[in-house]
DNA sequence: TGTCTATCTAGATAGCAATCGAAGTAACGT
DNA sequence: ACGTTACTTCGATTGCTATCTAGATAGACA
């Protein structure tokens, strides 16, 4: 999926109004790709790590998996839009988009909304 | 999955520093709730409605679904305790947990953070 | 009691997704 | 040129998930 359909479908929020069929299969898209405890990690182990972008090679050690599957599931956030990746030599760094998961947390629950108190 | 899972496993944010695996799995379950369009749909139809609860019976409506799908998922948002269903005389009334939905806002983009303009 | 409506459970099926091993590509060092 | 390292793609397997039909439960109402 392009950054540009998951901008656009974090243009909403779940409360404020019903989602279209559209809006909701590009969210779901995006939240699917998170919805992998691999994939969380990824991404945090990405985001936390000095520079903001990490290589596969550093990624791949964190985990008892196999090259291939991590290599799979950072092609799940690549075209998530969660991450952009560019080679470096012989390595490949990815970093994390954090405008697109700002913009994520607008849907959840937008701006100014919900108190700490709020919900049952 | 429990309320206090959720909101423990919530405690935290994807970038500040690498996620255990445990709160990884927890965060997951959760996410992966979110990744399927229906089920988006379904959050948000109950979120915009009237005193911010609705009946299955309005869910099921707005969908080319047959019951038993739309209660399927409808349990699946139970279990990741995105939302609580209490019965009213023959109906069963569905509630979004705002507080959730708060605070896993805040894993994807921690409180202060990012301002509008960063990432790639 | 019986019937109608609302909702859920059970069991089956079909498609998707996570993982692996093997093989492919590409940059680097010698 | 050759081997090595870093990463990806391919093909297969296995387990999960979305959906359906059929049937169960349970409240309202006559």
């Amino acid at each position: 999926m392009s950054k540009e359909l998951v901008l656009e479908a974090c243009e909403t929020s779940l409360a404020r109004e019903p989602l279209s069929a559209d809006q909701a299969g590009e969210l779901a898209r995006v939240f699917k790709a998170l919805g992998d405890p691999v994939r969380l990690r990824l991404l945090s182990l990405i985001a936390s790590h000095e520079g903001g972008e990490a290589c596969v090679c550093d990624l791949t050690d964190a985990f008892e998996l196999t090259g291939p599957t991590i290599s799979h599931h950072l092609k799940v956030l690549r075209e998530a839009g969660l991450v952009t990746s560019s080679k470096k030599g012989t390595w490949v760094m990815y970093k994390v988009d954090a405008k697109v998961l700002y913009r994520l947390s607008l849907v959840l629950a937008p701006g100014e909304a919900v108190p700490m108190g709020a919900g049952a």
